[in-house]
DNA sequence: CTGAAAGCGCTTACAG
DNA sequence: CTGAAAGCGCTTACAG
C-alpha cells in the first residue's frame, strides 16, 4: 500500500495535475487520448482518489446524519430503510449515529456531524416535550446552520414558535383516534388506554388522540381507565393486570404500541379471560407477527419507511423543506370484537 | 453563514495559524492564556473546525462502514446497534449502505468508501456461495487494502482460501441442531426443515445444521421432508400446507427461520390441527414477539448485536483480526412437545 | 511555548 | 484542450 497521488499519476501519465484532476473529475475537456492515457496510468499505480481532499474542496456528495436514541424497535429500520433509499439514489451515504438519550452524547454528535459538514440530520423518533428540548433543537438548528446544514425532525410534530425547523411526522392522534372510533362502532364504551406517561412526544401524542377521540364520541374520559405502562411487554402486562383487577369495569384497551398490547394478551389470558370476546385489544406500530397471534391484533400501521423516504428528499433539497404528515393505516384484525 | 476558517480565527487572536491549529487539535503545548484567546475568538467568529480538513491530512477518526443487501429483518437493527456502540465509543462514525442485491451497487459503493478512506467495510449478512461471490469479495479485501481499510465479513464464515479476509459469525449449524436434538429427544423421528434453497451461505449453513444432526442422532434425511420455501410467512406457509398434505408423516417441522415457522403455523392450523401436539415447530432467529404466539414459538436466539461489536471491535484494532464464531442460544417455549 | 514554511491531495479560475 | 499557479483548510516538523 504505497500511497500514491493525483500528482504521481500526472507523472507517470506526461501530463499536468490539472488535466489528471480533470479527467477524474468528469470534466469533460480532456482529449479522449490523454484521458487514456491518465486513466492507464491510475490503474497501473494504483490510484483511488481522495475523496476527503475532493470533499474539502466543496466537491463531493455530502452525508447526510440519521440520529436516533437507540437503533431498536419498529421505528428504526424502516425509517432508517427510506433515508438510506433515496440517499443512496442519490450518490449521498448516511451516517448513523445513537445518542442512548444521553444528552450529552447527542451534543457530542452535532458537533462532530458539524464539522463533517454534513447536509442535514435527521434527529429521529420521539422526543422530550419540554421547552428544554425545544431550545436544544433551536440550538442544534442554528449550529448546524452556521455550516450550511439542516436540522430536520422525523416522527415527531414540528417544534412551536420553530417553523424554521422542518418535521416529517406522520398522524399518531388520528392513528389511535381509528382504534377508538372502530370500539366505539363495537360498542365499547369503557375503553381503557395504557401507555407511556406524558413526557415524550409520542406517548404524548398517542395518549392525546385517544382522549380526543373519546370526547368526539361524546365519552368522558375517566382517569380511572389510563393506565401508565412503560413500553414493554412486561410492563404492559402488569398495567392490564392490574388494570383488569381494579373492576373499573373496561371491555377494551387501546395500547400505546404492540409491545404493550402483546402485555396485555398476556395478562388478560392470565387472569382467564378469551380474548377478543372478554376483552378488546387494540395495538399501534404494526410490528411483524402479531398479525399471526391469536386473535391476530388490530393496530395501527405506521408509514416509517416513508417519513424516511420524505425526510431525506427534504435533507437533498430534492423536496421542499416543509412539514409534512403522513396517515397511517388502520389494521383490522381479530382482536377488537362487539362488546 | 460567512465562512469562516482557522486563518481567521488566528488573526483575530493575533496568534499564528500554526499556534490556533495547536488549541483545536488538542496538542497540550500552548499557554493558557493564548488558548482562551484563540477560543474566545473562535466563538466570536462562529468557527467550526473543518472536519474533512483535518481528516485529509491523516488525522480524525475514520468512519467504519456497514454494507447490508437490506436494512429490514432480524439482523440488520441489532447488528447496527453492536457495530455503533463501539464505533461511538471509540469516537469513530458509522457509515450504512445497501446493496439490494445489486451486485453492481455493491462495487460502486465499495468504490466511493474507498475513496472516503473508511477504515474498514463489514459487509453483513448472508452472501451467495458461488465461487463468483468470493472471488468479488477478494477483490474487495485487495481494493480496499489498498487505502489502508479492511473488509469485515458478519454472519457469513470465513471464505475458504481467503484467511486474510476475517469473518465475525455465529454457529447457524448447531443453532439448528439444536433444535433437532430437542425433536429427537421428544420421540421425533419424521421431522422436517422448510426453508431457502441452497445458494446463500444461511440457508446453506442452516440446512446443513439440519441434515448433520440428522444424521449425528442415525435419522437417515429424507428428501420428501425437506421443503423450500423464500423467507416469508406466505411461502413458509404455502410450503408447510404442501408438506402437510403430500402425507409423509412429518410430526415435526424445523424451520429456517422465524418468518417461515409462523407461516407453519398457518398452515397447521389451516388443516385442523393443534399445535403443538399434533405438530411440533421450531423457529430460527428469535424476533420479537414469537415468545407470545399460541404456543409460545420455540427458537434459536442468534448473538446478532454481539457480532456487530466483535466485528467493530476488530474494525478499529481494539480486537485482534481473527475469526470469531459465536453460539445462538436455544430458547425453549411451547412449540415442541413430544411426539 | 510560538511562528514561518512546507505539505496533505485535490480543484479551479486564468492564461494560452 | 492544456498547464502554471493559487487556493481549499488544516497539520506538523523545524527552528527558535
Amino acid at each position: 500500500m504505497v500511497p500514491v497521488n493525483l500528482r504521481d499519476v500526472a507523472a507517470h501519465a506526461r501530463v499536468s495535475l490539472a488535466t489528471a484532476s480533470r479527467v477524474f473529475a468528469g470534466n469533460a475537456n480532456v482529449q479522449p487520448a490523454i484521458k487514456e492515457r491518465v486513466l492507464a496510468s491510475a490503474e497501473a499505480l494504483g490510484y483511488v482518489v481522495n475523496g476527503l481532499a475532493r470533499a474539502m474542496t466543496g466537491r463531493g456528495p455530502r452525508s447526510i446524519a440519521f440520529v436516533v436514541r437507540a437503533m431498536i424497535g419498529p421505528t428504526f429500520a424502516s425509517l432508517a430503510a427510506g433515508v438510506e433509499s433515496v440517499a443512496g439514489k442519490n450518490g449521498h451515504l448516511v451516517l448513523m449515529c445513537a445518542t442512548d438519550g444521553d444528552e450529552q452524547r447527542e451534543r457530542e454528535l452535532i458537533g462532530v456531524l458539524r464539522e463533517l459538514r454534513v447536509k442535514a440530520v435527521l434527529l429521529v423518533g420521539s422526543t422530550e416535550t419540554d421547552a428544554a428540548f425545544d431550545e436544544r433543537a433551536a440550538g442544534y438548528a442554528r449550529d448546524l446552520a452556521q455550516v450550511g446544514a439542516t436540522l430536520i425532525l422525523c416522527g415527531r410534530p414540528p417544534i412551536m414558535g420553530q417553523g424554521d425547523i422542518v418535521s416529517v411526522d406522520y398522524d399518531q392522534r388520528s392513528g389511535i383516534g381509528a382504534g377508538v372510533d372502530e370500539l366505539v362502532a363495537l360498542g365499547h364504551r369503557r375503553i381503557a388506554y395504557v401507555g407511556e406517561a406524558r413526557g415524550m412526544t409520542t406517548a404524548e401524542q398517542r395518549l392525546d388522540g385517544y382522549t380526543a377521540a373519546l370526547v368526539r364520541h361524546g365519552i368522558t374520559p375517566d382517569p380511572a381507565l389510563m393506565r401508565v405502562a412503560a413500553n414493554s411487554e412486561a410492563d404492559g402486562a402488569r398495567a392490564v393486570d392490574e388494570l383488569l383487577r381494579s373492576g373499573v369495569g373496561a371491555t377494551a384497551v387501546v395500547a400505546m404500541t404492540d409491545n404493550i398490547a402483546v402485555g396485555a394478551y398476556r395478562a388478560a389470558r392470565g387472569q382467564g379471560l378469551t380474548l377478543p370476546d372478554d376483552l378488546s385489544i387494540i395495538g399501534f406500530d404494526d410490528v411483524p407477527v402479531v398479525a399471526d397471534l391469536t386473535p391476530g391484533l388490530t393496530t395501527v400501521h405506521p408509514p416509517f419507511f416513508e417519513v424516511g423516504v420524505r425526510a431525506a428528499e427534504i435533507a437533498l433539497g430534492v423536496a421542499p423543506a416543509a412539514d409534512v404528515l403522513l396517515q397511517t393505516r388502520f389494521m383490522r384484525r381479530g382482536s377488537a370484537a362487539p362488546v
